[in-house]
DNA sequence: AAGTTGAGCAACCGCAACACT
DNA sequence: CAGTGTTGCGGTTGCTCAACT
């Protein structure tokens, strides 16, 4: 004897969008039943729904539960979802774990109309979390738009980055990380060149990859930004932590995270040290060159290399004007 | 104003995993 | 251990609505 036919072949149960009227009959009959939910496939009977028991069911998980957050989804979360699934592929529900109030489905439908456009115009595959090849990007860098680049997608990038995990990918998102907030700073592009030296200047510190807070009085133009934020990294951090199940004290990751203050430090005297006044001109004095020679250095980083192909970050700049 | 297109999202479907006997 | 029933997951579909032509 197989499979008894589910209910949802039954060419009587009622199937598309629920009514006001079948919802309240469902959220009344789980409450009656304390909230517990015997059996799904029991459900429409004994409540009174022409309906299969898995719609029933999957009305109340995505829709009518109690503890289901409605509205937007934040930046912190969208940061999550991209580190989440750099590490877990399209475990939704498992994702959907780590953030309250969310649905699987919810997180699901966020990632194929949000998310997943949103890396791919930036040159990132969102199925592998790296970078595209460069002949799949094909705009072109104008300094003067960087200003408009927004913050959520260059973590986009440094989160895909996260991916392996390793160190040097992490330090990569780091690096980015730093160059936000130098993008929108009022130090204008000698603020963005500042930053960029101070960026070279933590690489080749090699060092920790985990910067902390930066003291506010040294780092004006670097101001903190999302793994720089003591509870933002934290979260980070759990998220590495699950990851690799691996940042016991004596850990790699462990003895990285010791280093961060003090890397950070460097970094921020060497920046402090190198911000030119505002509207600062010299002669023949290119941004972009500028820019190209600071970036340099920072291509040895394997994966960094992604920097070298400017059409990547045309890419993005280009997007940033039209988000 | 009417038609077309695309984005967003709720819901469906099939399958796999788990539970039970 | 095998067979059967149930639940949950992930991919996909199709509806709605707003923007655009």
């Amino acid at each position: 004897m197989g499979r008894s036919p589910c209910c949802c072949r039954d060419a009587d149960v009622k199937k598309g969008p629920w009514t006001e009227e079948e919802d309240k009959t469902l959220v009344e009959h789980i409450k009656k039943h304390g909230g517990k939910v015997g059996s799904w496939r029991g459900l429409p009977k004994s409540a009174g729904l022409n309906r299969c028991g898995k719609s029933c069911r999957l009305r109340w998980t995505n829709y009518l539960r109690p503890d289901i957050k409605r509205g937007n989804f934040t930046d912190e979360e969208e940061r999550l979802i991209i580190t989440l699934h750099a590490g877990l592929g399209n475990k939704w529900s498992t994702i959907a774990t780590h953030l309250e109030g969310r649905t699987d489905n919810e997180i699901k439908n966020y990632w194929n109309t949000h998310i997943r456009k949103k890396l791919l115009r930036m040159g990132v595959d969102p199925v592998t979390h790296q970078q595209l090849p460069p002949d799949q990007s094909h705009r072109h860098l104008n300094a003067t738009s960087i200003a408009h680049l927004p913050e959520a997608l260059l973590w986009a990038t440094a989160a895909a980055s996260l991916s392996s995990l390793d160190t040097g990918v992490l330090m990569q998102a780091q690096l980015l990380q730093q160059l936000i907030p130098a993008i929108g700073s009022n130090y204008g592009t000698s603020g963005l060149i500042a930053n960029l030296a101070a960026a070279n200047a933590m690489q080749n510190s090699s060092g920790s990859m985990v910067p902390n807070l930066l003291l506010e009085d040294q780092m004006n133009c670097l101001q903190p930004g999302y793994l720089c934020n003591t509870s933002n990294f934290a979260e980070q951090h759990v998220v590495q932590e699950q990851l690799t199940n691996d940042t016991s004290p004596g850990t790699s990751s462990f003895a990285a995270a010791e280093q961060a203050d003090e890397l950070c430090n460097t970094a921020a005297s060497f920046a402090s040290h190198h911000v030119a006044p505002v509207g600062d001109s010299a002669g023949d004095w290119s941004p972009a060159q500028e820019f190209a020679g600071l970036l340099e250095p920072m291509m040895e980083l394997p994966d960094l290399r992604s920097l070298e192909s400017d059409s990547f970050w045309k890419e993005i700049l280009e997007d940033s004007y039209r988000l």
